[in-house]
Order: C-alpha cells, then structure tokens, then sequence
DNA sequence: AGCACGCCGACT
DNA sequence: GTCGGCGTGCTC
C-alpha cells in the first residue's frame, strides 16, 4: 500500500511550486516528518505537511506521476504542529512560500550532504538519550564559558542527573530585588500574555527576566525560556549572564545559542537540544524565534524597539512580533523590553482612555535606577556658533580632557565608517562614485581603499582624480576612523594621571571584522587600557562600560531632516541609550564627583526632542511622536507593505509596479477599498550592483485587509512578471517596512 | 531558486 | 573538432 504525503521544501513563490510538493511513501508519515525527497535531478530536505494544508487546494497533480520520498528521517520527534502553524503564518502574513519560510528555520547542516552521516547519530542519541552518542566528553569538567562549543548533543538532560546532585542545586546567589522590580514580577505572574517592560537604563531589567526565568523553569521541569537580543555581539555577555545564574543549577552547559555566527555543526547541535527539550535555556538572535521548541514557556525580547529584529532580506519577518504570535498560540508570556520601545509597542500597550480601548500588551514600567547611578545630563553644543567645518567643538574636547584627567572613559558616537564619505576632486570637482550604485565609493583609510557600502565594489584610492589628472584629491566629510585620528592627535598632548598620553580605540564594523575582535577591544576597554572609545551605533548597544564618564554624539543632526518618519524615533532611541552607557558604576563615579553626562552636538539645539532628551521623558517623546503620527496617519494607526522591484532600468521596473496598481485595480482585488495604492518612486539609493530599483507604498487602516490585498496581489505579481518580459526584473513584499 | 537542455564562439 | 557562454523551461 503506498501513502501520499504532502512536502514542503525551499522553493519560493516566483519557481511556481512554493506551494506543498506530493510524493508518495511506503509508510504513512506523521506531518512534522524530515524527509529528503527528489526534486528534478536533485534531492533535497523536506517536511511532510498536514493533509489539508491551507490555501492550497490548487496543487492538485496526476497520481501516477509522483515520485517517491527517497529517505525518512525519522530518528527525530516530529516538528511539532504549534511549530507548522507558526511557519504557516509567517509565510502567509510575511507573503513568502511556505516551504522558503519552513526551510529557514531548519539548521542547514541538515540539508547537505552530511545528512546522512547525522542521521545515524540521530538515531541513536533518540533510541537512548543519556548515552553520549560520540566523542563523550567529560562531563565534570565545565567548559570556558565563552566557548560556543555545545556539548548538548552529548550531554544528559537535567533529569537524568544523578539524584544527589539535583537537590544540592541552586541557582547562583542573586541579588535582592527593588520594590519596583518586585511589583513587576508580581505583575507577570498573571501569566500568559504579551508584557511591555519599559524600564530605564540600569532600573535592573535582566534581573527580571531572569527571576521570571527561573520562577518558570521551577514550576515546569520541562520548560524552556528563550532570551532574544537583537545582535549577536550582545550574546556573549548574555551568555556569560545565563550561565553564571544558572549553571550551578542546570549544569555548566545549559545554554543553546541560536545565531548566525555559528558553524554549521554548533547550529545543528544546538537546534537539536532545543527541539529535543535537552537544554531550557535558549539565547538568540532574531532566527532563534524560529526554532523548534520541545516545551517553550516563556519569551524574553531584550531591546525589543532594535530594528535588528527585522529580517532585511530574503523572508522579511520581525521575530519580535512572531514571538508575540508565538506566546499567544501558546499561551505562554512575552516580555519586550526596552528603555525606549517602538511607538509600535508603547501604543499596544496604551491603557484605555476616551479616544482608545487598552492595548492588547500590558505595560509595565521601572522609571528608576538601581543603586545610587545617575541618568546622564544632556550638554547640548550649538553648532551654528562656531566654523562650519568644526568636527569637536573646542568645549566638548576640554570636558573630555577633564574627565581623563580624573581616570574616567570618554566616548564618542560617530554613525558613519570609514575615513570620509566621498574622495573630491578640488579642481574639476570629480567624487569618488561607485560606477554600479547611485552612491559615493566611501574613502577608507585603514586599508587605503575607496569602497561601496551598498554593493562591497572596491579600488584603491587614486593618486590623480581620475577625470582631469589633478593631484588636488580631498576628503570630504568625516567617518569613524579621521575621528579617531583627530582624537588621538588631539589628546596626544595631554598627560593622564599615571603619565601617559590617552589611548584612543575604534569600535565599528570594519575593525569588529576579525571573529573575536569585538570582544577583545572591549576587553581593553573594560581593563581601562583604552580611555576614549571611538565607534558607530555598535558601541551603544548594550554593552556594560563601568567607567564612562562622558558620552558624545558628533553628529546627529541627519536624523532630523530625514524624510524617514522613523528616523526621530531611532536618534531617540540612540541618544538615550548612549546615555545610559555614562556612569554605570555609581561606586566609581561617586568618587570622580563628576556627574555622567551626554553631550550632543547639534545645528538644532531648540528641537523638542532634544527637550525631552534632557528631561529623559521617553513618555513626553512618545506621546508627541503618536499625536504625529496620528495626525499624518502612520503607523501604528495604519499598516504599510512596500511592493519593491528590480530592475535594468528605473522605468522598467516602475512600469512593473504602475502594471501591477492597474490590474489590482482593474481586478477589484480583495479589500482594495480599504487600500491606497501609492505611486511608484525611486528608492533613495536608487541604483544598487547595476540594478534600478522603485517601491510602491500600500497602506490601510486595516490589517486584514492589507494582508488580504497582498495575498490575492500574489497571483498578478507573477503575470505581471511574465508580461514585462525579457530582462532583470525582481519583486519584493515587504510587510511593516521599517524603513520606506 | 537550482539545474537541465540547447544552440553559437575560442581553445587543445 | 570540444569546452563553455547563459537563454528558456521544468521540477510532485
């Protein structure tokens, strides 16, 4: 007797079978099933899906024709059907095939060649879980902490370990809470439910999660917690976090980390502790909101405003708002945390009022610092007052030389790399643009190149300009590097107490390039080798320095004129966590006597958000930025999707999008009235690797109906494909655009 | 997306 | 005479 089943595997939307695949099997398979299954000449990894399979009656093929699957992998539990409806959606809402989406979420390592060979192991760490299926490692001694090596795949499950030891196990000593901590934890344990955590800079948020943590892992000794943060850099100290609380509990490897920082193998092990319920604590980046859960109890979205969250290519998805899915389909909690939420979140979580029902999350606020550590004072410099071409006001340098003087840390937040934005040339007026992108080729010094930060196209920098010969090539503009250049000059004069000039480091993604860098230039920060940290936004994120004093913001004032209706937001957002990088460390700072302060540097010192800076009123910010918002009709009072496409040249590809309006309109598509349709513009860098790229705004009022559109938008996307013809032409959806 | 098949230019 | 360019078309 043989069985058909239905299989999902990596194909998009545009090969024309994003839908589910049928082949035929000996054994009837449970959906959830890994199968490798032939596909054309190839084969390929597939998951046996559920019979009725949503939207996809249309799939239907001649009986005789299907192929069989070529091999079962069946030494795994299925992939649990909360996990199938979670791809389910995300492919629906996300408009991507529900294979491409499935597939993602699958560690790769399971998809090569090497399947077969982790098949058999896979039998055998399922047939008898507490043996160590290769290589045993010593259980008794722990590993580095930093070592991402997973021992999981061989280590026993918590339960397994010998009585003795489990009653002497505790988590590591912790540290009493604030009343305000207390009454948020008290607030939790109302249980499921999506929570907003909008705590200042140091009121002791982790602490939180990782009571909340605990209390679920006590209650559920199956249960899992996974811990999102928003960049891999942030894993390590998270990591280190984890394990100090609860190693001494749940041994000294009971963290998974899901990222895409590790090798394949590391990824496939710790994917496989996770689906298997061997390891309950789980830390991660936006792709481990993916993953399969044996027993997911708790989600933790660490920063959960970071735009990081969003996928940016490919399947464009927010893993914060799938985990907010995620905990309702199971009914289990979601906190978001941050000190400064996306006006998405803080409008969720809205108490009722007149105009407006509650939100659906519910807020929950620590408005005050542990300890004795103060909030930054805002310094505001007025730019307009001194020379056009001034890099660091001479006030802001002296402030610095003070506090070094003092021992204290100094730094300095430039959002641009490299060494200047463009290469001028002063006689003909050449600039140093990049021949495949509307944009300037960036003058990096480090490695005496002129490079492309949208397509990586790189040459060295010319000695002549290369149009009229001249030798008069300047720099235009700053980055990174000419500031830390600038500085070191600058404070090379001066004499810190211990007689030595200040040493000033770069931290951004050119010099963060090498595996481990980041973390030994913080290193050297944290043993105060270092005394000014120059860098971009990867230097405010969440790293824990204890002896910054000062804070400084060069230029900020690009985010004020941008045409982005986020971009106020964002500098928000950065501004106050660049100030809760000064004066972590009460202890420290109490004796320098010298308050933290962040200074900003601004053509626009009377702008309001620069007020509500000072007065650290993220509530006053976010209030006016709704009123705005409302008023302009944004988000979060309508829903957006940009309809993006690719091309040789801008008119083809809006000539795609003007089609593709028409014939929706035409075609009175589903929920179009509650749509606007917007015409289609040039993307601000209009040209990327010699492809001419245009978007077209949908906005509506109405999820439902925007979601609707899209969907039914699917089937003409792919006409419209076909009739323009020969040529490049690529399309994109992409749902909550952050970035328009 | 892959990967075939398929028909036209520079190499052993 | 073959290797190889990427143009069209198919994959249960």
């Amino acid at each position: 007797m043989t069985h058909c089943v239905q299989v999902a595997l990596e194909a998009p939307f545009h090969s024309g079978i994003g839908h589910l695949l049928s082949y035929t099997a000996e054994q009837p398979l449970p959906p959830g099933t890994l199968v490798r299954v032939p596909l054309g000449s190839r084969e390929v990894l597939g998951i046996v899906w559920d019979e009725a399979a949503p939207d996809d009656a249309a799939a239907a093929i001649d009986a005789a024709s299907l192929r069989p699957v070529a091999q079962v992998l069946d030494g795994q539990a299925p992939l649990a059907s909360e996990w199938r409806r979670l791809m389910e959606f995300a492919a629906r809402y996300y408009q991507r095939s529900l294979g491409e989406v499935a597939l993602m979420a699958l560690p790769a390592a399971l998809q090569d060649q090497g399947l077969a060979q982790w098949h058999k192991r896979l039998q055998k760490i399922a047939r008898d879980p507490a043996e160590p299926a290769a290589k045993p490692k010593a259980r008794r001694r722990p590993r580095a902490v930093a070592s991402a090596e997973p021992a999981l795949a061989q280590e026993a499950a918590v339960d397994n370990a010998p009585a003795e030891r489990v009653a002497a196990l505790q988590p590591a000593p912790r540290p009493v809470l604030t009343a305000q901590q207390q009454a948020v934890l008290d607030a939790l344990q109302q249980g499921g439910g999506t929570y907003l955590l909008h705590g200042v800079t140091g009121s002791g948020k982790s602490e939180v999660y990782l009571r909340q943590a605990e209390a679920l892992l006590r209650q559920d000794p199956q249960a899992q917690v996974l811990f999102m943060v928003p960049e891999i850099n942030l894993t390590p100290q998270w990591q280190q976090l984890l394990q100090q609380r609860f190693g001494p509990w749940l041994g000294p490897d009971c963290v998974a980390v899901l990222h895409s920082g590790l090798t394949p193998v590391q990824r496939l092990n710790h994917w496989l502790a996770v689906h298997q319920g061997r390891v309950r604590l789980v830390l991660g980046t936006r792709m481990a909101v993916l993953a399969s859960f044996a027993q997911l109890r708790l989600i933790v979205v660490d920063e959960e405003h970071d735009a990081s969250y969003k996928q940016q290519d490919g399947a464009r998805y927010h893993a914060r708002d799938l985990a907010v899915w995620r905990g309702k389909q199971l009914g289990v909690p979601v906190v978001l945390g941050s000190a400064t939420p996306s006006l998405e979140s803080w409008w969720n979580s809205r108490p009722a009022s007149a105009e407006a029902p509650a939100g659906h999350y519910r807020r929950l606020s620590m408005p005050e610092r542990v300890g004795q550590g103060q909030l930054a004072a805002l310094r505001m410099v007025d730019m307009r007052q001194l020379p056009r071409e001034t890099v660091l006001a001479p006030s802001l340098l002296q402030a610095m030389e003070e506090r070094l003087v003092q021992g204290e840390q100094c730094m300095v937040l430039l959002n641009r790399r490299g060494y200047a934005p463009v290469l001028c040339c002063g006689a003909c007026g050449w600039k140093s643009d990049c021949p495949h992108c509307s944009a300037h080729q960036v003058l990096h010094k480090a490695d005496r190149s002129l490079r492309c930060h949208h397509c990586g196209y790189a040459s060295r920098i010319p000695r002549h300009c290369p149009q009229c010969g001249s030798t008069d090539l300047a720099p235009l503009g700053r980055g990174t590097e000419q500031l830390e250049e600038m500085l070191q000059q600058a404070l090379d004069a001066m004499a810190l107490p211990d007689g030595r000039a200040p040493l000033v480091l770069r931290i951004d993604a050119d010099s963060t390039r090498h595996k481990g860098a980041l973390q030994q230039s913080l290193a050297q920060v944290h043993s105060g080798a270092v005394d000014v940290l120059v860098g971009t936004q990867m230097i405010a994120k969440g790293h824990d320095f204890r002896r910054i004093g000062l804070v400084a913001v060069a230029q900020p004032d690009g985010a004020l004129y941008s045409s982005d209706f986020r971009a106020p937001e964002r500098l928000f957002a950065l501004l106050m966590q660049a100030a809760g990088r000064a004066g972590r460390d009460a202890g420290y700072m109490r004796d320098g006597a010298s308050s933290p302060e962040l200074w900003v540097q601004t053509r626009e010192p009377g702008h309001p958000l620069f007020a509500a800076l000072a007065r650290h009123d993220y509530e006053g910010f976010a209030c006016q930025q709704l009123h705005d918002r409302q008023q302009a009709g944004m988000p979060p009072f309508t829903h957006q999707a940009l309809l993006r496409a690719d091309a040789r040249s801008q008119e083809t590809a809006q000539a795609f999008l003007r089609m593709v309006q028409q014939q929706a309109r035409a075609q009175a598509l589903p929920g179009h009235d509650w749509v606007t349709v917007y015409p289609p513009v040039p993307l601000g860098v209009q040209r990327v690797a010699n492809a001419e790229r245009a978007q077209m705004l949908l906005e509506s009022p109405s999820r439902g109906a925007l979601q609707a559109f899209l969907q039914a938008l699917q089937p003409l996307l792919q006409a419209a494909r076909s009739e323009a013809g020969r040529g490049l032409l690529r399309w994109l959806v992409d749902v909550d655009p952050l970035q328009i």
